[in-house]
DNA sequence: GTCTATATACAGATAGAC
DNA sequence: GTCTATCTGTATATAGAC
């Protein structure tokens, strides 16, 4: 409804917010002058910064594990996908919305917010996980590797890949560690198909 | 010199406050409940927060390369001693004391303390990629892989893995990339000595 | 539903006594 | 060198008018 347009500039706003500063470093009045909003609407549509940021932070999240599902879960091979989901392009040094809230201590004991973050870390693992156990029982890659094990470190790369972008304001770094990630797949897939 | 135990009180003090919540979260007040000092020793010592800050993260920053050029530069061969890296006991639930300063907006556009994170990784990337290169050139992996990119690709499983460890509240996903990446490097060797 | 005015607490730093 | 008192600004929220 109309009424609505307030709110959802402020969740819009919340939303980028969160994703560019994290959770504590964003105030109310940040979000309330980027939404050009008054502090009135804001108490009235939301019980205070932990309800306004726990809605904009699960429209985010469901985002992100969309955008991951639509390379994760179609019919290529599983060790394209894999690759591909790697490869993806990203805004690099924005980093990750998800992983951002992460190293936010205040998210970690905010249960309406750590819940969202665990939750989604957990479907975007077992997505993975999926994809790897499909490559290892089509045999493209040995079954020495552990889907279980794999996926975590494949999650691991990319978030941690954003961790060194930020630490030299260069994408670089990310794409040096995807590109890394990619060549050991594909030397493992390769030992594999010669055994 | 005796006079300078209140300084090193709030050295020490910055460095643990520095590492369990990140710079932004860190206050003067907390420090100097911490070190058990007042107001005045700490601006008599330093000139503010930032300066404080910036010494205790020296600090820190020297203590963990210092840890791992132990681990990645002795005589052993070269596979061994990334995977030793890779597998080495951490404190994953409090996470990497430098990694974390790379998610404080604050520290990005602080010029002392951006310093120190960037030039840390720098080393610490510069320490790896030289094992995996006596790796290549000693047949242990394949010429596949470039030890320019497979360097940021176990920085980012290690400092990805902190992260989704803070994202569970479990050190388990931490412990499962690291294996993960073992299993794969040993996988990728494998092909290699087949071949 | 939206606004402005106000309240309380804390962050970061200064002043000046001892 | 160290202390307490104080200052300015901002975070988060409430009150009450429109």
């Amino acid at each position: 409804m109309m009424t609505n347009l307030a709110r959802d500039r402020l969740i819009q706003s919340t939303q980028e917010l969160l994703w560019q500063r994290g959770y504590t470093a964003t105030s109310p009045a940040a979000i309330m002058k980027q939404a050009a909003v008054g502090q009135g609407s804001m108490y009235h549509h939301f019980s205070g910064k932990t309800e306004l940021a726990a809605e904009a932070f699960r429209l985010s999240a469901e985002a992100t594990y969309r955008k991951a599902k639509l390379l994760l879960d179609n019919g290529t091979p599983a060790l394209d996908r894999v690759i591909s989901y790697l490869l993806r392009q990203r805004d690099v040094l924005r980093g990750c919305p998800v992983g951002r809230m992460a190293e936010d201590a205040e998210v970690l004991t905010t249960p309406e917010l750590f819940e969202i973050l665990q939750s989604t870390f957990n479907r975007l693992r077992a997505l993975i996980s999926e994809v790897l156990s499909e490559g290892v029982s089509t045999a493209e890659l040995p079954t020495s590797l552990a889907p279980a094990e794999l996926a975590d470190t494949v999650l691991a790369i990319v978030q941690g890949g954003y961790v060194l972008a930020r630490a030299e304001n260069d994408p670089a770094p990310f794409e040096r560690a995807v590109n890394g990630a990619v060549a050991l797949l594909r030397a493992a897939a390769d030992g594999q198909a010669r055994s």
